[in-house]
DNA sequence: GCAAATCCAGTAAACGTTTACACAAACAAT
DNA sequence: ATTGTTTGTGTAAACGTTTACTGGATTTGC
């Protein structure tokens, strides 16, 4: 690999002129700046990142956290980060915290992003803890969140809103007949998404008189099988649920897969509604009624905003994006249900 | 943040003794290996990663490109590739290389990871050009590919055997009594899957005596609407399939989907096949009869591979993983069928 | 008791950039 | 003709590390 030392030799000029032109900041003849660019293209001249991140303070890198990547949703939110990044010249450097409690992990990466000079932080759809938020604040890294938020809002959070979300979905499913309605696979201990999203649902059923017996709240964690064995343990507690309202796409099919076990077709004989509008909603029958987070969208915006910050230093404004209900074939009116009395 | 410059004075050692003490590279005595420590610790000392990389000229870093995270099966092989990496203590830069012809972004992001001294590149299902070829030769990048190779095996390759997997799983279904079998999504013009696929299909075909109709063969781009749009064709033509092989799950789904619209269920009227058995094909209802391919454990191997090349020298040689053939319920023998006459 | 080996630690160069400062030459304004 | 400004370029320091070299002090071997 070719230095510009080795180009000011070559262009018998010296290094600092040579870093001038290669930087375009001026003060050079246009005979010096075509002689060196020349000799630049022609050694297939590539910059040296770590010598410019050293002298300059400014990597052009920011990181993203994210549990893992096998969820369905990140890809959207890594390809809107991603995008973002390469559209203002920065890089991307990646890090799984790992799924569930591996703090260890966390820490390490968030420290990593920090000697790796990372210039900003995304995290995406993490529960941290205070230790994690704490080390953030000491280490002091520009960070946004993407799909999930911290308690006291300390950091920016780019995010739908759960409760008006699972509120509006149970409300749907309220205002086409049913009343027996479930809820599976969140988390009530997850502040972040599990919690607001049961208290949607449960507000939904309050505002329509209903107040849903402790069985209907399944708890789980967005999977498939969450979905799959909350059903089996409401449906052989033989309550009498017309309708279920699920927290994940992937949950919403487990609970399909569970209630054909038990001979009932969906939604002839039960509505079943997804969350997140994952490209799997619509490629499955039938397919699901859920609520769409615009992922890639959201990636994207957290990390312009970001980017702004650190090139601008623009304040960064959390932002809450519009959820979309798709109503497909997962879901029917209760009176054409068979169940439908 | 500190640095050793300031640990070294506050210690009243050299920065040396201090670099030494913080590598454990030997050659001070406790005393001053504790309370250099201590320091470090008290200030949580965190080493530039970059002059490091600058001197040393190790970045402990490795590239991933990849056309784009959304397909569920990239996931799991960046999955894979992080944890490799972790593990080794390396960091992993991610970039996008665009779907489809934008080979400038592609070739930007070669540069780009040699510029930011990668240590190696893991270039995940992508087909390149010649062009982006000779750049990463010339470039000198250590390289190993997941999923995709090269046309002449120039690069370590971690991949299925297409022709074998696309063979056998075509004979299943000539061996369950099918005859007139289709192939959807498949490329042919994409040399690393497509092509093989279509050939481990007509090999199958061929040696059950069949010769495959020119129609049979629908072409596309391995997504859902392809496999849709495929059988949209396909069946409008009026030809007596009872079964057809895809050449991914999504595309299975695409022609389930369309299935349904002509009013035959899978698989009592068409028995079809995924392929890469992702997590949606055991999701879905009917269950996909598909190909698995180990992609996790294809990303680990991969990088571990490059890794080790990268620090004990060792040479890459790539791999060939097996599949495995799922059976589920998206297939059924011929005579089973409502239209096995 | 003396040479040799070992242990600890410091000095300084190097990695490839950027950039403040200096300065000579050319040109403009008075 | 003097001063001032602009233009083009070079010198050298700085960024935060690692490491080859050096050397004094202590220990070891005889």
């Amino acid at each position: 690999m070719i230095t510009i030392k080795e180009i000011a030799k070559e262009a018998r000029v010296s290094i600092a002129t040579v870093s001038r032109v290669l930087n375009g900041t001026g003060g050079y003849s246009q005979e010096t700046f075509d002689r060196v660019n020349k000799i630049a293209d022609a050694h297939h001249y590539l910059k040296n990142a770590a010598a410019h991140t050293l002298v300059s303070a400014s990597s052009k890198i920011i990181g993203i956290l994210i549990p893992s990547v096998s969820t369905s949703f990140s890809g959207d939110i890594i390809n809107g980060i991603e995008d973002a990044a390469y559209a203002a010249g920065y890089d991307v450097i990646l890090a799984h915290t790992g799924i569930g409690g591996d703090e260890r992990r966390l820490l390490e990466n968030i420290n990593m992003m920090r000697n790796r000079q990372v210039e900003g932080l995304v995290i995406v759809s993490n529960q941290f803890t205070e230790t994690a938020l704490t080390l953030i604040q000491r280490l002091r890294l520009n960070t946004t969140l993407i799909s999930t938020s911290t308690r006291n809002n300390s950091l920016p959070a780019f995010v739908i809103d759960d409760v008006a979300a699972m509120h509006a979905v149970t409300s749907y499913l309220l205002s086409i007949g049913h009343q027996h309605i479930a809820i599976i696979g969140a988390d009530p201990d997850d502040h972040v998404t599990g919690a607001p999203r049961i208290k949607g649902y449960r507000d939904a059923m309050m505002d329509a008189g209903m107040v849903p017996s402790i069985a209907w709240v399944q708890r789980g964690d967005f999977s498939y099988e969450s979905g799959y064995t909350g059903f089996k343990r409401l449906y052989s507690g033989e309550y009498d649920i017309t309708a279920v309202c699920c927290v994940s796409d992937e949950a919403a099919l487990g609970v399909i897969a569970a209630a054909h076990e038990f001979g009932l077709s969906v939604p002839d004989d039960l509505s079943v509604t997804g969350f997140d509008g994952t490209r799997l909603s619509e490629m499955v029958r039938p397919r699901l009624t859920t609520v769409r987070q615009p992922f890639y969208r959201m990636g994207k915006a957290g990390a312009t905003a970001l980017l702004q910050h650190i090139t601008s230093g623009e304040s960064i404004n959390g932002e809450t994006f519009p959820f979309e209900i798709e109503i497909r074939e997962s879901t029917k009116p209760l009176d054409t249900q068979r169940r439908g009395e």
